[in-house]
DNA sequence: GCCCGGATGTAAATCGTTTTATTTCGAGCG
DNA sequence: CGCTCGAAATAAAACGATTTACATCCGGGC
């Protein structure tokens, strides 16, 4: 076996085919496998592969076979704990089945959704796309047809985009009853912004299951805050300065919760007792903290590879876009589990 | 202005020039301005493919001339906060630069590391690594030598490889002189593992600080744990459990320092009245929790921002590999400030 | 009148693969 | 022996840009 000559630059496929004396076509067909070569061609070829130490010029095939082995992931915000985590998933599963990742981080600009799955769409075969507007998107004139897209929480609905989601009003209406059955009387509910569906579902959810419990809706007093710690700091403030007699939180995410749990704390209502809160999301802080945060668990691996299967299905097989939807499971901590001493 | 006949697939830079009424060549250069190009010909080449919606196909312009306008990010996980709000910024500053970027999570495989490399040494221009073991991947055969790498925190010593990296030692440093302040007597040393030199050169800063403070040796003890809330759980649990005496603590981690915080919390010691714990990065949790969390910052964006403009300075002008190193802040909060009733 | 040089323009080579069309060869059969 | 048929191999045409090398034109200096 001969190492290859240091400085005659990359090993090419004609290197290769020279020297297993046999044409380009032919090598190209014994490592590839389009179609059937001779066995000792076969061997040759691929002896002299290994032992040039060849690499396939990618670069070179996409543009032959219109091809990229590569993957576009559109995120507002990688540094959400939520989305981090499916980012983690997502890649482990592109690196088992050999595609290549794009990362492209919108910073919440709609504007730059579009600009952005324009941008990809030369060199990735499919998007997944976690938007905050995608309405917005996929109205956009910039915005590309032909790709195929995954949308993740929102924009799934669109003509032509498949999708993930979680069962948010079956988690809204989980939280309502859990809420009720833990002793809660006047509720409160931290919605997120009115363009999101996953906000206005949860809220949905949440509201129907207090009505099914027969809560008269003016015992239901909605703020609206942004998805974040500080979002669910300042919406519970200004949640218990116009009611103070709420004694039952859900935040429509685990962000929100946490946030308003704090800012209680330094309210000095104490959790669960005066107030009881339940989050959604699951996210790793919501087991670290004290009182541990009840909360609803989205299976976020589970929607992670739901979405990319789905994606590589209709890239590599063009299977047509579909809708999943994933189950929420409620999980009991401290922050709704009062030690009754009555 | 024509609109695109919409069933004729994608517009070629061949159809520009034939719009135009120009040569191929001269439609490339009239767009790239590689070469002059006469005043008529520019305005109708320009006019030609804005009225035909020309996107240059990047993939054939990479095969022509072998550049990207792509840098790869090999990280062991995105979910660590700090890491993520790194990859928030280059992200960032990429698509500025009109860089795409590729994520590689190797999930703290070593192994997957050196493959990894040669796999995106096909598709980037250059590698922003940030390694848990980079000395190992480096001397792996399969490491590709080409290809300009700029290491964060770790390995930005080897051959070949610029890098950036906090003043480790002197935050370790300023950590000792701040908790001998704060009144600490009997120091424990919450350490990362011995492969790595951020774990190494902090600790050794923070006992170079002791001595210079003329503490004794024998006053301070050191346990190794994982860089994770989890580590900083069990380490200081195992820690506390020999040597109770211990009133000051030194997590090489703000994630191993709150899972310290929790711990305590869980043990009944209070924090900073037994025990003082200052940590290191400055997450995001560092200031949410209560106490909240002394720490020293880096300067994340900065070095995120170091280490994104020497690679594009080394990929775009042939730059040589630095070094640069990023000073640290102590910030002071409610984890080491007693309250002297005294 | 002749030649030179700068400015534009263009045909064709090139990047490294895949894929199509064609060739070659030998076995099988009437 | 001639003919067909299939398998294996190959030459050459893509893919869509950049870049090289060459052609053309025109004004100006001698």
């Amino acid at each position: 076996m001969k190492i290859e000559p240091a400085g005659s630059g990359p090993v090419t496929l004609r290197d290769v085919a020279e020297r297993a004396q046999v044409s380009i076509a032919t090598a190209s067909n014994a490592l590839t496998g389009a179609r059937r070569v001779g066995p000792g061609a076969i061997e040759r070829v691929r002896r002299s592969a290994a032992e040039l130490g060849y690499r396939p010029n990618g670069v070179a095939r996409s543009l032959r076979t219109g091809l990229h082995q590569s993957i576009g992931l559109v995120i507002p915000d990688v540094t959400n704990p939520f989305w981090a985590g499916m980012v983690g998933v997502i890649e482990g599963l592109a690196d088992e089945s050999g595609f290549q990742l794009s990362l492209v981080n919108t910073a919440f600009d709609a504007g730059r959704e579009a600009a952005s799955l324009t941008r990809l769409a030369g060199s990735v075969d499919g998007v997944l796309l976690f938007s905050t507007n995608p309405r917005a998107t996929a109205s956009d004139p910039a915005f590309p047809h032909g790709l195929p897209i995954v949308a993740v929480d929102e924009g799934f609905d669109l003509p032509g985009i498949g999708g993930v989601h979680s069962d948010n009003v079956g988690g809204g209406r989980a939280a309502a009853e859990h809420l009720v059955e833990a002793g809660g009387t006047v509720f409160g509910l931290l919605a997120g912004p009115g363009t999101l569906t996953t906000a206005t579902q949860r809220g949905a959810g949440f509201s129907a299951g207090l009505s099914d419990r027969g809560i008269d809706p003016s015992r239901l007093h909605r703020v609206t805050a942004p998805y974040s710690f500080e979002g669910g700091r300042e919406g519970v403030r200004r949640m218990l300065a116009q009611h103070p007699e709420i004694d039952a939180l859900f935040a429509c995410t685990d962000n929100q919760a946490i946030g308003a749990l704090f800012e209680c704390h330094d309210l000095g209502r104490v959790v669960p007792d005066d107030l009881l809160i339940c989050g959604f999301d699951d996210i790793s802080w919501a087991s670290r903290i004290t009182p541990g945060l009840t909360t609803l668990r989205q299976d976020a691996a589970a929607m992670a590879r739901s979405a990319f299967e789905q994606l590589v299905d209709r890239v590599a097989n063009g299977g047509a876009p579909r809708v999943e939807v994933f189950p929420v499971n409620l999980v009991r901590r401290g922050s709704t589990r009062r030690v009754t001493t009555v």
